[in-house]
RNA sequence: GCGGGGGUUGCCGAGUCAGGAAAAGGCGCAAGGCUUAAGACCUUGUCCCGUAGGGGUCCGAGGGUUCAAAUCCCUCCCCCCGCACCA
């Protein structure tokens, strides 16, 4: 047989195994549990959402989650946990659309990457089919992984029943007042007539909607109307200081805009009629008219001349800018360069450029004069083409923003840190009717897919969770300080993303979901009617079996069995279920409720996860709020990052099917920590099967009759105490990479030690290492377990740390002949030798070791000595020996020439060469620098 | 920019909270053993120097505190993630 064969062998065996294990689990039920007198433990996992296939990224929070219910099953706990399947939003329709266009990609990825055969594929072409297939897909992977899930509860979110329980969420939060109506701005694709989001894009995922003021300047035109020129600007303050307004010298649109005629740029224009406003089109205007021409500027009144600018971008903003010379390198630069260029001869400007003088209205404490002359002086820019100039603009205002202070010339502004006046000042503005916003992508451009250029859009009436509601905040910042995070740095990250969270807009016009019960046009958002389905776990199991459907499922009885609301009676009848039947479900949930642990990718903390915690805490009495978040991070493929969309992607499925369960769940519990990235490494994942092979056969042939244990068991079996011990406050930590860490490859060690010193009683052990192990790699270890054993050992307790049995006595001693094994070796690569001889320290050495046992302290200990006089006569030897002793810190005393006596031929075996313990073959001088422990060496060709 | 995390030996990563001779464990590489043979197994080595178990260097950079700093304090540099309405 090739090696390559031989090497397959090895996968099938395994995945036979898996096989076997995973039939009799689901056979016998062992993952579902009924409230019992245990402790209960409930942990959730968030429900993967059904676009493909589940992946790497699944794997690692699946199996984290999996490794802890495991543990938390066998300390004890009757464990619950449930998984469901998430489909609601727009992907899935979005991928029924180009499987059914054959979009090219598509069909490559989800054939190449995602493994769906080819046949198979070409009819997902409807969102039902995708759901039906992925969801059969994704239970079949979590099956061969071998998670310890209550499939009992297995639901979909487009459940008629999930449905009815979303909808009476939506009323409660609404009764509740936190389903608010409002108004915001989306990017938005004209041409789709839809929203955009990221991976719809072609061009510009980065760019971010920001808000311009808009500051109403206005001229009087010759028919004697008011003309608004909305000046677009980020820094509203630097009002006070504008000497002008810059118009590009190409043709505007004149429209009117809620009842006022505005001039804008074309573009601005087409722009506005996205927005909220009643726009209208009614004429056109070359600026070069306006050139030299008075407007007044709202704030001061004072009148300022309206100039021509290149620089002006007519498709940023409104394409009307203001000019403040003072404080905008911009400004300031294309007025030296207009003062000096034929257009102010053309326009006849030369006379209102004099009169120009920039106003400076902020102080940042960097000295006197004008900040932007300065800056511009000091960067030596020339023109308005230089690219320096956006450095300089970019410096400028982020040392204004941070330092700066308004100065007098603002008025009731004066004193204000510029930091602090932008949102106040917009405000007092729009009140005054003398400003306004005006959304603008921060990058451009900002390209559909259909390759129509986006808008922002700013959708009316609008349903939103009420998430900036401060006492919600309040009641969410209270709770979380008393849950537990994991890692604990993630509580500072919570406490901050629940301050900066904002109104969601929580409905939709397009997507699978279930509607807004009282606005039915609009479908709840996805992520909306993902925050407390975990109580939908306790109602799945009855609906599974048949127990309740979906008209069964009224708003008395959700009340009552989800928050012991409301009356019996009342739910009984309501609901048309027998009383036995609701008392039991409201029997489940109170046993069950609420979530102790929900463990998760990083990726969700500042979405899911807290409106997982706002939604809890908004809805259900406190006793019922989540006790403990986990968050771990992604997973990458030989360094590349994956995208489910693009591709590369290993999914679980091929993951199992290469390597096996077990070998896939070790590698991805081992091969990283908390929210520390995964990188899945072919290689290393071939060389982890080849330990956990080597695991097998070792247990496999040592697995017998435990023998009374000898001194070197007695290691054995303390050195796997300390095991236990690491592993189990690893798992506590929810570490599993620590664990694994531990629990095999540091056993393993100490194992391969054991066997080269002849231990042959590795039995003492084996019961609590495959139980220890069995978290891990639960498939292997029930296979071992078999072998002496009826019970499985995925339900035995887990090895409890025993105290007694630490044995640190024979642990010194195998520590002792490693060391003396080593230093005889390292002798050896420098010296010839056919025999070495070895003497221990003098006992006079040991009598000293007792007088300063527990001294830190050098000098300290030498007083000590120093009190006696027999040592006072040998005073510079003790002193000599003490300290080397303290620097060796050694604190223990051994029976050493025993020890060696009854080892030696394994010393010899170990070094290669005589061993002979005979002190008076050892010179005094090598004597001389024996101490307890480490005996003096002596070799001899 | 704001917020969170990080920078340790060829690589991945322990160690940092509670200062006491840094480098657990894995991977990779090398040598020896075993073997018909092997990518299998066992052992050893893997910052530098060393024909006696030793010595030296070292934790992004630079300062500081201390008998003693990867660890505590200050300054700086670099990297990753999030900043949303999207699952």
């Amino acid at each position: 047989m090739s090696p390559c064969n031989l090497f397959h062998m090895v996968q099938i065996d395994f995945r036979e195994i898996e096989k076997v294990w995973q039939d009799k689990w689901e056979k016998e039920g062992v993952f579902q549990p009924e409230p019992s007198e245990k402790p209960k433990f409930f942990i959730t996992i968030p429900y993967p959402y059904l676009n493909g296939n589940l992946h790497a990224g699944h794997t690692r929070t699946f199996t984290i989650g999996d490794a802890f219910a495991r543990y938390k099953r066998m300390k004890g706990y009757n464990v619950l946990f449930p998984m469901g399947f998430h489909v609601t939003g727009t992907p899935i329709i979005g991928l029924a659309e180009l499987i059914q266009k054959r979009d090219e990609n598509t069909m490559r990825v989800y054939s190449e990457f995602h493994d769906v055969p080819e046949n198979v594929l070409v009819n997902l072409d409807t969102p039902e089919k995708i759901v039906e297939y992925f969801s059969k897909e994704a239970l079949k992977s979590m099956k061969e992984i071998g998670y310890s899930i209550d499939w009992r509860r297995v639901f979909t979110t487009t459940d008629e029943t999930y449905q009815r329980f979303i909808e009476w969420q939506f009323y409660r939060l609404r009764e509740l007042g936190l389903v608010v109506k409002g108004t915001h701005p989306v990017r938005y694709c004209p041409n789709d007539m839809n929203p955009v989001e990221d991976h719809d894009l072609l061009h510009g995922e980065n760019a971010t909607v920001v808000d311009f003021t808009i500051i109403k300047f206005y001229y009087i035109d010759s028919s004697g109307e008011k003309i608004i020129l909305p000046c677009a600007t980020l820094r509203p303050e630097t009002v006070f200081g504008v000497t002008n307004i810059w118009l590009k010298p190409v043709k505007y649109t004149i429209a009117k805009v809620n009842g006022e005629k505005w001039l804008v740029s074309e573009e601005a224009y087409e722009k506005l009629t996205f927005t909220e406003k009643e726009v209208e089109m009614i004429g056109e205007v070359n600026a070069e008219e306006l050139f030299g021409k008075y407007a007044i500027n709202p704030v001061t009144q004072q009148r300022i001349p309206i100039l021509p600018a290149d620089f002006v971008d007519t498709d940023n903003a409104t394409g009307v800018v203001m000019s403040v010379p003072a404080h905008a390198p911009y400004d300031y630069v294309a007025l030296e360069e207009l003062k000096r260029s034929e257009m102010a001869k053309k326009y006849n400007l030369s006379e209102i450029l004099e009169k120009i003088e920039p106003i400076v209205l902020i102080s940042s404490g960097e000295g006197e004069g004008i900040p932007a002359k300065m800056i511009v002086d000091e960067m030596g820019i020339k023109d308005q083409t230089d690219p320096a100039l956006e450095r300089a603009t970019k410096l400028l205002y982020k040392r204004e923003f941070h330092k700066g202070i308004l100065l007098d010339i603002t008025g009731e502004y004066a004193g204000i840190k510029v930091s602090q006046i932008k949102d106040k000042l917009q405000r007092d503005l729009i009140e005054r009717d003398i400003g306004d916003v005006f959304y603008e992508f921060s990058e451009k451009p900002v390209v559909c897919r259909c390759g129509t250029k986006c808008v922002v859009k700013v959708v009316r009436d609008q349903w939103f969770l009420n998430y900036s509601n401060p006492e919600w905040k309040a009641r969410v910042l209270e709770h979380l300080e008393k849950m537990r995070i994991i890692p604990d740095y993630y509580k500072e990250e919570f406490r901050n993303k629940i301050e900066w969270l904002k109104d969601k807009a929580c409905a939709r016009r397009k997507g699978l979901g279930t509607r807004i019960p009282w606005d039915r046009e609009w479908l709840i958002e996805s992520l909306s009617d993902s925050t407390i389905y975990m109580a939908y776990y306790i109602l799945a199991k009855f609906i599974n079996q048949g127990v309740i459907k979906a008209e069964n499922m009224t708003k008395e009885f959700l009340d009552y069995v989800l928050l012991g609301e409301g009356d019996f009676e009342e739910a009984v009848k309501s609901s048309g279920l027998d009383e036995e039947i609701v008392k039991k479900i409201r029997d489940d949930f109170v046993y069950w409720y609420p979530v102790d642990m929900r463990s998760s990718g990083k990726d969700l903390v500042a979405n899911h996860l807290l409106f997982f915690l706002f939604h809890h805490i908004a809805i259900f009495p406190v006793e019922l709020w989540p006790r403990a978040i986990a968050v771990n991070g992604y997973v990458s493929l030989e360094g590349k990052k994956m995208s489910k969309s693009k591709g590369p992607l290993l999914t679980m499925k091929r993951a199992v099917r290469e390597n096996g369960a077990d070998v896939t769940r070790m590698y991805i519990l081992y091969t990283s920590e908390y929210d520390s990235d995964a990188d899945w490494r072919r290689r290393d994942v071939e060389t982890l099967s080849q330990h956990l092979r080597r695991f097998y056969d070792l247990v496999k042939e040592n697995y017998g009759e435990k023998k009374e244990p000898d001194m070197l068991d007695r290691w054995l079996i303390s050195r796997f105490q300390k095991i236990v011990k690491e592993t189990t406050d690893a798992m506590e930590n929810f570490q599993t990479r620590r664990a694994v860490n531990a629990a095999f490859f540091e056993m393993m060690a100490d194992v391969r030690w054991y066997l080269r010193r002849g231990g042959d009683n590795l039995s003492v052990i084996l019961d609590d290492w495959l139980r220890l192990l069995s978290p891990f790699i639960p498939h292997i270890c029930e296979e071992l377990w078999h072998l002496r054993h009826d019970s499985f050992v995925s339900l035995e307790n887990y090895p409890e740390y025993d105290e007694n049995k630490v044995d640190e006595e024979s642990e010194m001693a195998e520590e002792y002949l490693k060391n003396l094994i080593s230093d005889i070796k390292e002798i050896l690569k420098f010296v010839e030798a056919r025999t070495i001889y070895i003497a221990v320290a003098e006992p006079w050495k040991f009598d000293v070791l007792e007088i300063v046992k527990g001294e830190k302290e050098l000098r300290n200990a030498m007083k000590k000595v120093m009190e006696r006089e027999e040592y006072r006569k040998m005073g510079k030897n003790v002193s000599a020996y003490l300290k080397n002793l303290m620097k060796e810190k050694i604190d223990f005393i051994l029976q050493e020439e025993k020890l060696i006596r009854d080892n030696i031929d394994f010393i010899k075996k170990e070094v290669g060469v005589e061993v002979v313990l005979d002190s008076d073959k050892v010179p005094e001088s090598k004597r001389k620098a024996s101490i307890p422990g480490k005996p003096a060496l002596y070799a001899v060709s």
